[in-house]
Parts: structure tokens; C-alpha cells; sequence
DNA sequence: TGTCACGGTGAGTCCACTGA
DNA sequence: TCAGTGGACTCACCGTGACA
């Protein structure tokens, strides 16, 4: 596509094509460059407001990708003359960029009071309720203890006097009925006013945020972490690995799939190279040769329903599931006291089958159960020691069930994932989207800033992430992991080979083990009869009590203002 | 039951690099 | 040139498990 012949229109339906977008920044630079070359050789405020007059067609369709307008870049280098002729010019003076950001809120942010009065007495809007996705100017204001504090109230306070006359001649209806849960309603706009920013973001987010909301409610307190399902995969995927990891998981990785990249180190650094990927796939190998190993135990055990048995259920219901279900479920429990057996089918019932739950929920975008899949991290978290994540995964549960159960019930309404080819089964993580396609972008937008004042810029803008979805609407965006080419055998044969190894060892035969035995991986020599940690040892129950008796303290930490 | 080793966390520090 | 960033590193603290 040749980009440069392309008009401004026909430029902006293409926006996210990463060659369109410098596009649209080149054009945008190149005019508010030449209108500072002009304002540098008109030394009379006059003649330069009719220069900029004559050109007034041109800068007026000027936007960036992130949709900064010329105002926008005058506020943001402080060139107050410039941007005093642009308004007299006739530069709309509210409109917001890409992240709600008007040249106002700018002004603030740069400390600029001459440009920010003259703003606010041209008519820039100070009103919270235009700022609904971002810090509102009162709030900057107070923030950088701006001179014009009290100027801006008053301001507000005569706009909203006058609102307030205006308003009992359209007296609007209000309802006396309880709020409605229904999603036309909560879909309503002035429902959400500004309520909550849910900052999506890792582990060093999660802190961050939630020790500027406590720390200062009244101005980050609209402000919560939210914790991206992509990451808290990696911490599940990464627990399920230590509790199965010194009974066999290490050792069949390293010793029976032979899967040099995967070991406890490339799940501590889960996030790095392809670890993640790996990581997941060995998991899911290991589980699916359990599981055949599993069922090819039962099927030797007295248990596995008889040729009668089978032909009776056939005839009853058309297939054999509930007899063979039934006799698998009495076959698990009448060897339940063999601990090997047992920590095997809690890895291959419940912890790795979680890992998968969670997975399916992202790709096919199912908000219900990824939020049930979080209910049962935490306590998985606190028995293997992970106190960061569980403060995370609980700070989620805490906001999705009591803080902000509005706010997130919209999360939940929009599936909390993103679906921008309308693929069934191919959303993203919320997080998994923002890493590649935010972050890079956000950082490119406000380069040069402090954490703090980008934290004010962006405040995590809702209309942000609208606007990249539109930016990143095209096939080649999407491809956001660029997996290699198996070269290696398909999983089949190492699932086979696990299966192998776990009827070799007797893993699902009852024979009365009293411990789990480790097996020794990487460096590690082991002396012989050695157990795996009582950690790993029915770890979901465990943690369950742990947390139970952690929970109060860490909602005095995590909620201080809340708790009060 | 007390002691010790170990591992995880989080605060703090250092330093190379970047961009104004 | 200098302020700010972010990764690498250190260290104190704490909880857990092994062992005497």
C-alpha cells in the first residue's frame, strides 16, 4: 500500500498498520513543525493567528496515532504562545487524544498555569464527568499543588451553579426502583461515571497500584490492580509444576520426554524466551501419559466393569459411560490410601486439568469460568509459599466479589478477553494482549516520562484500549506468538513414553505406600527412600486451612482503608 | 521442642543506558 | 550533562521442613 498518497480519510480506517501509523505521526509532526516555523518568524501575536488562520484546514485534521491534535503537541512541549494562537485561530480546545487526555490536563500535568488559565477562561471543559477514563484537571491540580487550584473550583463550582439553574428546566427522571442489575443497565453510561480503573498489569503492577490507592485514596483510590489471567497462568501453570515436581514431573521431563528447555528454573522464569509455551506443553504431556497410564490400571483392576455389566448399560442408555464412570470413580477411592496413587490422580483430576480450564476459558473468551478457576489459585499459592501471588489472586477475588462487583461484572460481561478477529477460540488474555500490543505502545506514547507521570497520563484509559483495538484490527496483529515450528516429534510418543514410565513405576496400583518417593532431576542425588515435601502432599486442602487463618491479616495489608 | 538450612519476598543499591 | 529508568544484584526477614 502506498501510504503516502493516501488522504487523511482514507488513512484513518487503515489505522494499525504499524507503516499507516507512521504515517499518520509523520504527517502530523511534519505540519505542527512547520506551524512552529511559523510561529518562530511572526513576532506579532496578530499576523501569526492569521497565518495560522490560512492554514487552518490543514492542521485542523491533524492527528497522530494515539490522536493527538496540534494543541495536543503545543501543551505537551509548553509552547503557550503557539497554542494561545492555534485557539484564536480556531483549534477546538476539548478535544481528548487516544487516552481522554485534553490540552488541558496536559498544561496541568506540565505545571504550565499560564497555558492551563487560558485554556480553562477559552472554554476548556473542567468538569469531572468529561474526564471519566482519566484524572480529572481538579485532581491534577491538587496533585502538582498547581497555583490555579482554587481558580478551577471556583470554576467548577459557577458551571455547576448554572447547571444546576439549567437543569430545573429539563428536570430528568429518575426512577425510585433499586438498582437494576439487567445489562442495559449497567451497560448505561452514568451508571459508571468514573468509577473504577482496573489497571492490568504483573506482579510489579499489582504492588504499585495498590499502594498508590491506599496510599492515597482520595486520588488513586478510583484505581485497583487487575491482575491478567496470561500471567496468573504462569504462576498456576508454575505451581502445578512444583507440587507434581519432586515426585515425578522433573525427573520424566529431563530423564523420560527429554525436554532439555523445561526444568524448574524455565518455570521460575516462566515469561522469558518461549519457557512459557514449553512449559505449558510438557504439562500437558505429562498429564495426558498419567492419564493413559490411569485408565490402563483400571482397565487390569478388578473394578473395570464386566462384559455384562457393559452390554446391560449399553442397553439401558445407548453407550457405556455410566457404568465405566461409576466403577472408575469406586476404583480411585478404594485406593486412596496409597499416597502415591493419590498425589498421581490429584495432579491428573484436579491440578493440571485447572491449568487447562483456565486456558479454554481465555480462548473461547468464557469470563464465568475464568473467575472460577481464580476462586481455587489462592489456595494453591499459600501452600507452596507463593505469597505474592496469592495476595494477588485474592486482591481479584476481593475486588470481583465485594469492592467492585459492578465494575468487574462489566469486565465479566465483556468476557474479560479480546477477540479482535471474531475467531471462536482465539481470544486473548486481557494482559496477553496488553504486553505486546499496549505496553510498547504506551511506552512509545509517553517516552520520556517519569512511572508517576505516565501513571497520571495514561490512568490505565479505558478509551486506550478501544482505541489499539481498532488500531490492531488486522490479521498480521494478531499474531501475536510467534511460536517456531515443531521440529520435534508430536507429542503423541511422549505422552506414550510417561504412560510407560508410570506403569513401570506402579504409580496407580495400590500397594499401601505410606509417602510419596522423590526422584532425582538436574543435580540433585538423592540418598534413597527419600520423600517429596509434605508441601506437595494433598496441597489443595492444606492451603485451604492456611488461607483461612492468612485471610483477615491480609485484608488489613492488602485494604487498610477499607478495613478501617 | 529447639536449631539450623533453605528458599521466597521485598526493599534497597548499583550501574549501564537513554533521551531531553 | 544530567535525570530517570530498569535490570541485576544484595541483604534482612520470615516461614517451612528436616533433624537431633
Amino acid at each position: 500500500m502506498q501510504v503516502e498518497r493516501l488522504s487523511w480519510s482514507e488513512l484513518v480506517p487503515h489505522i494499525g498498520i504499524e507503516e499507516v501509523n507512521d504515517e499518520l505521526d509523520k504527517r502530523t509532526t511534519r505540519i505542527f513543525d512547520d506551524l512552529r516555523q511559523v510561529a518562530s518568524v511572526c513576532n506579532e501575536d496578530g499576523t501569526l493567528i492569521v497565518r495560522l488562520k490560512a492554514r487552518k484546514n490543514e492542521f485542523i485534521l491533524a492527528r497522530d496515532q494515539y490522536l493527538r491534535t496540534v494543541l495536543h503537541l503545543a501543551a505537551g512541549i509548553g509552547h503557550t504562545r503557539l497554542l494561545k494562537c492555534l485557539v484564536h485561530a480556531g483549534a477546538p480546545i476539548n478535544v481528548r487524544d487516544g487516552i481522554g487526555q485534553t490540552a488541558l490536563t496536559i498544561s496541568l500535568h506540565k505545571n504550565n498555569d499560564a497555558a492551563s488559565v487560558f485554556l480553562i477562561e477559552s472554554g476548556a471543559c473542567v468538569q469531572e464527568y468529561y474526564y471519566e477514563n482519566t484524572v480529572s484537571p481538579l485532581a491534577i491540580a491538587k496533585l502538582h499543588k498547581n497555583d490555579i487550584v482554587e481558580f478551577l473550583e471556583k470554576r467548577i463550582g459557577d458551571e455547576k451553579r448554572v447547571l444546576d439553574h439549567v437543569s430545573k428546566f429539563f428536570p430528568k427522571k429518575i426512577s425510585g426502583s433499586p438498582v437494576d442489575m439487567n445489562v442495559d443497565h449497567v451497560n448505561h453510561k452514568e451508571n459508571f461515571s468514573r468509577a473504577l480503573n482496573i489497571n492490568i498489569g504483573d506482579q510489579k503492577n499489582t504492588v504499585t497500584v495498590i499502594g498508590c490507592a491506599n496510599a492515597c485514596p482520595d486520588i488513586y483510590g478510583c484505581h485497583t490492580p487487575g491482575t491478567g489471567d496470561f500471567h496468573n497462568r504462569g504462576y498456576l501453570n508454575e505451581t502445578v509444576a512444583r507440587i507434581g515436581g519432586q515426585g515425578g514431573f522433573w525427573h520424566v521431563v529431563e530423564n523420560v520426554m527429554k525436554r532439555p528447555t523445561v526444568n524448574p528454573t524455565s518455570f521460575k522464569q516462566k515469561f522469558k524466551d518461549n519457557n512459557y509455551n514449553n512449559n505449558e506443553e510438557a504439562l500437558y504431556d505429562y498429564e495426558d501419559g498419567l492419564s493413559i497410564a490411569m485408565i490402563k490400571e483400571f482397565e487390569k483392576s478388578s473394578f473395570f466393569p464386566s462384559k455384562s455389566d457393559l452390554a446391560s448399560c449399553l442397553l439401558k442408555t445407548g453407550n457405556h459411560n455410566n457404568v465405566l464412570l461409576s466403577k472408575f470413580k469406586e476404583w480411585q477411592e478404594s485406593s486412596k490410601g496409597d499416597a502415591i496413587f493419590n498425589y498421581q490422580v490429584n495432579l491428573v483430576n484436579d491440578l493440571i486439568p485447572l491449568s487447562r480450564w483456565y486456558k479454554e476459558s481465555i480462548r473461547n473468551g468464557n469470563g464465568h469460568a475464568i473467575e472460577a478457576v481464580w476462586m481455587l489459585c489462592p489456595e494453591l499459592y499459600a501452600q507452596i509459599g507463593k505469597t505474592n501471588y496469592r495476595d494477588e489472586s485474592l486482591i481479584h477475588i476481593v475486588n470481583f466479589a465485594t469492592k467492585w462487583p459492578l465494575a468487574y461484572r462489566k469486565l465479566f460481561q465483556r468476557n474479560r478477553t479480546v477477540n479482535i478477529e471474531g475467531i471462536q477460540g482465539k481470544q486473548l488474555a486481557d494482559d496477553e494482549w496488553v504486553e505486546d500490543h499496549l505496553v510498547y505502545p504506551v511506552k512509545k506514547y509517553a517516552k520520556g516520562q517519569t512511572s508517576f507521570s505516565v501513571l497520571e497520563m495514561m490512568s490505565c484509559s479505558s478509551n486506550l484500549l478501544e482505541l489499539d483495538r481498532k488500531m490492531y484490527k488486522s490479521r498480521e496483529a494478531f499474531n501475536i506468538h510467534r511460536t517456531r515450528r515443531h521440529c520435534t516429534p508430536p507429542s503423541l510418543y511422549d505422552q506414550l513414553k510417561v504412560a510407560q514410565f508410570a506403569s513401570k513405576e506402579e504409580w496407580f496400583v495400590d500397594k499401601g505406600h505410606p509417602v510419596v518417593y522423590k526422584y532425582a532431576w538436574g543435580e540433585n542425588t538423592l540418598k534413597g527412600g527419600e520423600a517429596v515435601s509434605s508441601r506437595s502432599i494433598d496441597a489443595r486442602t492444606k492451603g485451604k486451612e492456611k488461607l483461612q487463618l492468612e485471610f483477615l491479616s491480609f485484608l488489613h495489608r492488602k485494604f487498610p482503608n477499607e478495613m478501617k
